[in-house]
DNA sequence: AGCGAGCTTTACGTTAACGTAAAGTAGCCG
DNA sequence: CGGCTACTTTACGTTAACGTAAAGCTCGCT
């Protein structure tokens, strides 16, 4: 038998609400099973919400996230779906080398202006 | 004289709505001078423009796109403002560096699953 | 003078992603 | 048995980031 957890355990480890939890539910993200009335969640969900989180991170939609866990249930014996398949993996990785580049931009102009910054402060520090 | 742009002309180019750039005037995003009743926009303001959207395309929201491009104009005569500054940049580093490692787990995993099906494709190919 | 194109302000509408409050249930503890 | 705790459903509220519609200026053309 493998390990479950209760709602309370996964939103505390996740820092978000309950209510979140249950939002992600509606939209399809995960779907736990019931024990009587409560929610039980397997190491599977937990996996899932870990997924959204890094969506989330990545200023993804729901929706989007939504897309890109469900390729990793796509049924590998249909040819066409396949082919489908690798193109939209095609298009997330080319939005997703634009984003990388975006970061490395930005990260670039953050170390530039630090080392302006902590010039300017030690020249400060030195007059005085 | 300096080139200057007209609305339409700015929201075509970062293929966004007139109504999209006002709202960022709004957001103190951007300020263009009025030439009678029209907005008149420099090249700063485009500058800054590319700036919103490169912010957007990371998921950030607008007051976080404020904060970062205020960076830019901040005065580098107080000692107190530029040590400010200079952990502002540390926060937004660490962020910037987390996404960028998420994007690059996305990406080896996408690729994975691309060699995979791929695979499964030329398998499929062969046999018939 | 009339008119259309392109701009303006004003203001209400919409969607996503939850927050929050109300009211009910199920199990355990003293 | 009463009460607490943790969960449940239902439903209305909220914020960000615009969309969209209405009504008015202004310039240039015919």
């Amino acid at each position: 038998m493998t390990e479950t957890f209760g709602i309370a355990e996964l939103a505390k480890e996740f820092g978000v609400t309950t209510r979140t939890v249950r939002f992600y539910e509606d939209k399809g993200l995960i779907s736990p099973t019931r024990e009587g009335q409560r929610r039980v969640y397997s190491p599977r969900d937990r996996v899932r919400l870990r997924l959204i989180m890094r969506g989330k991170r990545l200023g993804l939609t729901l929706d989007e996230i939504a897309e890109l866990i469900n390729l990793y249930d796509v049924d590998p014996s249909e040819v066409t779906q396949l082919k489908q398949f690798i193109g939209v993996i095609h298009e997330r990785k080319t939005v997703l080398e634009g984003q990388k580049q975006d970061i490395e931009d930005i990260l670039a102009e953050m170390n530039r202006l630090e080392r302006q910054c902590t010039q300017l402060l030690s020249q400060k520090q030195n007059k005085k």
